[in-house]
DNA sequence: CGCGTCAGTGGGAGCGCTCCCCTGGGATGA
DNA sequence: TCATCCCAGGGGAGCGCTCCCACTGACGCG
């Protein structure tokens, strides 16, 4: 009675028949139609309507090899990054274009190794590519990656050497950072410090070679003894800000990294008894929320998050149309928000 | 030459001649060996990994009729939801219990209807079953679920009444509120008043609900008049707080119903010259990083909320196994988190 | 010693689709 | 008028797998 398909869905074979047409014929008007009469297109539609149809993918991936499936790869431990702004929207932006595409995106962690194995397992067997939001350098996720030959697209520059097929977007990170020192400069700013994030990640590094851009470029030093190192959270930034203005006294202007570092350091500020920016002013990176909201609300270098998804997502779909392109290389422009820290 | 697979992957078929069986032989092996002689177990796994065969998904979805990809939906228009941790450590909760039994979770908006109509068509399609986290109650959604029979678990109380199969994992937001409050009241306050969450959305709701029965039952008024609206934004918590102070003067305990309005609320208390916890005792809920970083420190009720999203996964899972099962509800605790605000 | 039983195995059928080759017939050109 | 071309459409093959049924041979029991 009962059997394992009370109501079963509808196939090709019964839309076709509904329609007086040949199971070809149908598929040809479902997918595209080319060579199919309009008479013919017009039947199908209509006996696909009616029959609710809805194609079987297992069975088209089956034969075309594709199974529209995209993966969102988040290389970060714990979720720091991944309940961060940048996360969230990079992610609703491929999310976005991909699913113009009928793309559906599929969600996986590869914080630790064994994380790591099981998605490059999982793009093996079911994805056809990859979208990866790269924290810190993961040379081994790249890797392994590069191993399983599966098409992938990063977020931010990955520092690879030698040859590689890497393809990635990423925000202008020193051009940014180099426009955000250079207003502290001409704001009148003489000895411009800079907090910058860790070493092994990109942004972190771009980031301080922008500031070392502009500091040089004005001529004024820009080694070692100006610059603290923060891990990108609001505590380390408290902690690099106490120390430079331990190590540098007269300090008048600081960018700092990126936003969450700056609300840290002017907590700081504000606890020494500099105004800002007043006395010292401030430049922030990211735009986040916290920039709005802190006090004084924080001048910040914004990145299209959104935007960088999206292209993600489009050269993605870019490198599984044609598999033999060469690697593209995206830098998307930042701009520089005014507001009352600088 | 280059043909479309230079290097094809193996194919059972192919794994079952390496090990000298036949290709059912194979196949039982590589899925749970049922009756099958040890000789041949250790044959076909040996062939297997040289082989470094990877099942076809595809092929066995086919026939399987099941595709071992799970959706993970988000019902909010933008983005703060989704880079809400709640949203991230639920995800995080079912991805590990879904990536246990190997289930690939797919990301999924349901924003607006667009969205929802695109993800009940895409479930439909493709998904075996469906994680909601569900913000504000989205009836839509609810009932599109339902008339694509996919087997479904929300985050949160889904208010549905009549006869309905809605499976959910919630926290005990009622009874969470409650012991807030009672803490409050504990502590000696005697007018305590409540910023509430949207009506619309379940936790809004029962907080509001755990206020009014500890309130009561210490026998004091828990009547609108003690009670402000906010949308779970720290802004909407500013304008509560500065509401109820001027209705309430005398105010000197407020239970509110998320950390971040509650971060607002401290904004204005302080603004006022209200000393928290001595002249105003203050308890939110949910225990965000915010709650640690505010200062004074707030005290406030603790979700399990990776547990809530790991719960989820496998009552689906539990679900995707008997089908008929009646639908289950379950309800996790809070605990209070006592820190300097009360 | 013959029969039934049962673990172990082989292999056919078939899931629903796309691809591709083939046919039929109308339009075109000689 | 007849050969040629081409566009629509039909339908077989086959993607890789699981399911199931039938078969084999070893074993136990009457």
């Amino acid at each position: 009675m009962a059997g394992r398909t009370p109501n079963a869905r509808p196939t090709l074979e019964m839309v076709a028949a509904a329609a007086g047409v040949s199971r070809g014929t149908a598929s040809r008007v479902l997918s595209g139609a080319h060579n199919v009469s309009p008479s013919a297109v017009a039947a199908v539609h209509k006996a696909a309507s009616e029959l609710r149809y809805r194609p079987n993918l297992s069975a088209r991936s089956l034969v075309t090899g594709r199974t529209g499936l995209v993966g969102l790869v988040v290389n970060e431990s714990n979720d720091h990054l991944f309940s961060d702004p940048y996360f969230a929207e990079v992610a609703r932006g491929a999310h976005d274009a991909l699913s113009e595409a009928d793309v559906a995106m599929v969600l996986t962690l590869a914080g630790d190794a064994r994380e790591r194995d099981r998605l490059i397992d999982l793009a093996a067997l079911r994805l056809d590519g990859l979208l990866v939001i790269h924290g810190h350098s993961d040379l081994e996720l790249v890797r392994g990656i590069e191993r399983v030959h599966v098409p992938t697209v990063f977020s931010g520059r990955v520092p690879i050497t030698g040859e590689s097929h890497v393809w990635y977007v990423d925000a202008d990170n020193r051009g940014g950072a180099r426009a955000a020192t250079e207003h502290l400069l001409a704001r009148g700013c003489r000895t411009v410090v800079t907090i910058t994030g860790p070493r092994d990640m990109a942004a972190g590094h771009d980031r301080h070679d922008g500031w070392v851009d502009a500091v040089t470029t004005a001529g004024l030093p820009a080694d070692d003894t100006r610059l603290a190192v923060g891990d990108f959270s609001t505590d380390s930034g408290r902690a690099a800000m106490t120390d430079l203005l331990a190590r540098v006294p007269d300090l008048d202007g600081v960018f700092v990294a990126n936003d969450l570092m700056a609300v840290g350091a002017l907590a700081v500020l504000a606890e020494h008894g500099r105004s800002v920016p007043a006395d010292v002013a401030v430049v922030g990176f990211d735009d986040v929320e916290a920039a709005r909201t802190s006090s004084p609300s924080l001048t910040t270098v914004a990145q299209p998050m959104a935007d960088i998804g999206r292209r993600m997502a489009e050269l993605l779909l870019t490198q599984l149309a044609d598999t033999e392109l060469a690697p593209i290389h995206e830098v998307l422009p930042t701009t520089l928000v005014v507001r009352d820290s600088a």
